[in-house]
DNA sequence: CTGAAAGCGCTTACAG
DNA sequence: CTGAAAGCGCTTACAG
C-alpha cells in the first residue's frame, strides 16, 4: 500500500471553500439548498482536493445505505442473469449500489451471507432462493426490505415477485397434450422450484387421463451439458418420449444438439421444450418453445418496492404474480 | 418500513453482559483475547440481543472495509463468468463482500462505478474493462488497489493480471495455418482486446505468408445470435472461408448449427475455432476448438494480491502473465 | 442560506 | 484481561 497522504475530508473541503462542514455537506445531497456563490467556491474546491465522500460515515449518520443485497445460487449457467442484469443496471440507474452474493445451494452459505448483508445495513434483500428460519428472523428483526423473486411462497417474509411454478407446470402440460404428444419424458433439477413444475406438469399430465410421463432428475444449476447423459437414458428406454420438457433452454438445446447428432430430427422425430425464454431460445435452429417470465417486468417491480422502502412507505401489495407465458416455437 | 425497535448495538450487548464496549468489540474481531467466562456472557448476551454488528461503523473507525468491486461488462453472454464466480466464491470464503458494477462499454459508467466504489472505500477493485485517465487519478489517489484482469496493459494502474491477446492471435494463426486452413473469416468484436487479438491473428498469418483475411464485426458482447449475421456473410463471399474465428465459444457454437443447419460438415467442409474454453466448448457436438484462459489461476492471483494489500505487504509483482492454452478439439 | 454541536456505532491506543 | 475516552467522517435538527 502507498503510503499516501490520508484522503481529503468534508472538513479539508470546507476549510478550503471557507464555509462549514454542514453546508459541503448540503451541496453534496440538496445543492438545491445552498447559495449559488456558495456553491461555486464548494465545487471549486471538490476539485482541487479531489475529495470523494466517504459513504461508510455518511451512511452511518444517515442511517441509510443506498445499497442492496443481491443473492442468487450461480453466475455460470443461471437463469436469471438477465433479470439480474436489468436489476442491476436500474438500481445503479437510481444511485443504489449492489452487493453480490453466490449461495449456491448451501443453506448455511445463504445465511451468512444474508447476515453480511444486515451487517452493511442494505437496504434490501432480493432473493432467488428459499430462505430459512435464520433469515426470516434475522430479517424481520431489521430495517432491511426481504425480496423473493421468481417464486411466490405462501407467506412471504417481505415482498415476492414472481409466478406460480405449478401453475407453469400444468400450462406446460396442458400444451404439450394439446399437441398430441403422448409419451414426455421429463427432465427436473434437484431445486424446490423444479420440483414445483415438475409437479404441476405430473397432475395435470395424469389428469388429462395420460400414464405417468418418464423423467430424469439433473443436478443443479440445469444446463447444456446434462443433455448428453438425459440424451442417453432416452434412448435406453423401450418406449421412447416423443418430447422431452427441460429446465432450462440451454439444457434443451443441448438435447436438439444431442439429437440432431444421433440423426433424429427436432421436432418431427423429438420434441424438446425450454424454460425461461433466454435469447438463445429464439435463436437455436429449430427455434426453442420456452415459458418466457418477463425479467424486465420482475426488475421494475423490485425498484418500485426498494424505492417504497427507501422513502418509507409502504409497498402496495407483499405479492406481485407476474405470470408467464408460453412461447411457441419451432422445436415442439 | 415497520417501525422496529431499534437495532441492537454494541452497548446494549455491553450492558447485558455487563462488560464494556471495548471488550464486547474485543470478542468479535479477536475472541483469543477475552477470558473465556467473559466470552460465555458475551455470547449469551449477543445470542439474547440478536446483535448484528454494524459494519459501516466498524469500517469507518477501523479504516478498512472488507470489501471489494468487481467491475464487468455484462452479465449475460460474459466470457468472465466462470472466473467472476470463483473470484466472488473465494471472495466470500475469506472475508470479503463484493460489490458489482456492470459498465456495459460506457466510460462514463465506468468512472461513476470506480467514483461508487472508492466511495465505499473498497480494498480493491476488479476490473475487467481499459481504464480511463480519470480512473487513474481517482484511483491513485486512494488507498483501494486497482486489479485488471484479463489484460496485460503496459504500465498498469495497480496490478494486472492477464494475457497477451496479441499472442493468443498470433498462436489460433499459427495452428490454423499448421492444420493447413487457407481463408480464415475472423470475426471480431469492437472492443480494445478482440482488436488485440485481431492484430496478432492478422500480423502473423501474413507474416505466414497469406493473403489478408476476411472479416467481420459485431457489436459486444460476442455471442450466438452473431452466427447467423457472420453465416450470411460467409455465403455471400465468392471465395469462401475454409474456418471461422470466433471470438467466444457460443458464437463459434452458433456457427456451428449455423453450418450445420445449411447442410456443412464442422469442420470438413467448415472449420470453427472459440475463444475462452467455455464448458460447452467440450460439451458441444462436434466439441470446440478454444483457447483457454486459467480462470481458476486469475481468481487465486487476485485473492493473493488482495491478502497482500489488506495486510499491507505489498505485491511482489505489477504484471502476472497467466498465459493462455490453445485446446484442439474437433471443430477445427 | 449557514454554522455550531451532538450523534451515528463502532475501534483502538493507553493505562491499569 | 479490561475499561474510559477519543476519534473515524459524515448528517441533521436547531438556532440564527
Amino acid at each position: 500500500m502507498p503510503n499516501l497522504p490520508k484522503a481529503p475530508t468534508l472538513n479539508d473541503v470546507a476549510r478550503e471553500a471557507k464555509v462549514s462542514a454542514a453546508t459541503v455537506s448540503r451541496f453534496l445531497n440538496n445543492p438545491a439548498v445552498v447559495a449559488e456563490e456558495t456553491a461555486v467556491r464548494i465545487r471549486a474546491a471538490i476539485e482541487l482536493t479531489g475529495y470523494i465522500p466517504n459513504a461508510l460515515a455518511g451512511d452511518l449518520a444517515s442511517n441509510k445505505s443506498r445499497m442492496v443485497a443481491v443473492l442468487i445460487p450461480h453466475l455460470e449457467h443461471s437463469l436469471f442473469n438477465d433479470m439480474i442484469e436489468r436489476m442491476v443496471g436500474e438500481m445503479t440507474a437510481s444511485g443504489n449500489n449492489v452487493m453480490i452474493g453466490l449461495t449456491g445451494t448451501s443453506r448455511d452459505r445463504t445465511d451468512s451471507l444474508v447476515r453480511a448483508a444486515l451487517s452493511r445495513r442494505v437496504d434490501a434483500i432480493i432473493s432467488t432462493g428459499p430462505a430459512s428460519d435464520l433469515v426470516d428472523s434475522m430479517v424481520s428483526r431489521s430495517r432491511t426490505l426481504f425480496i423473493q423473486v421468481w417464486e411466490l411462497p405462501a407467506d412471504p417474509i417481505g415482498v415476492a415477485i414472481g409466478f406460480s411454478h405449478v401453475d407453469a407446470g400444468r400450462d406446460i402440460a396442458r400444451f404439450l397434450a394439446s399437441r398430441g404428444y403422448q409419451r414426455p419424458h421429463v427432465v427436473t433439477a434437484d431445486s424446490p422450484r423444479a420440483q414445483n413444475r415438475r409437479e404441476g406438469f405430473f397432475t395435470e399430465w395424469q389428469a388429462l387421463g395420460h400414464a405417468p410421463p418418464s423423467e430424469s432428475i439433473v443436478d443443479m444449476p440445469t444446463r447444456f451439458g446434462h443433455a448428453r447423459r438425459v440424451f442417453a437414458d432416452i434412448r435406453r428406454m423401450d418406449k421412447r418420449p416423443d418430447v422431452v420438457v427441460c429446465g432450462s433452454d440451454h439444457l434443451a438445446q443441448g438435447l436438439i444438439v444431442e439429437a440432431q447428432g444421433a440423426g433424429l430430427r427436432v421436432p418431427d422425430d423429438l420434441g424438446v421444450i425450454g424454460f425461461g425464454n433466454n435469447t438463445i431460445a429464439g435463436e437455436m435452429r429449430p427455434t426453442i418453445t420456452s415459458v418466457d417470465v418477463d425479467g424486465a417486468r420482475i426488475a421494475r417491480e423490485v425498484m418500485a418496492a426498494i424505492a417504497c422502502h427507501q422513502e418509507g412507505r409502504k409497498f402496495p401489495s407483499r405479492k406481485v404474480d407476474v405470470g408467464f407465458r408460453l412461447i411457441a416455437r419451432e422445436s415442439v
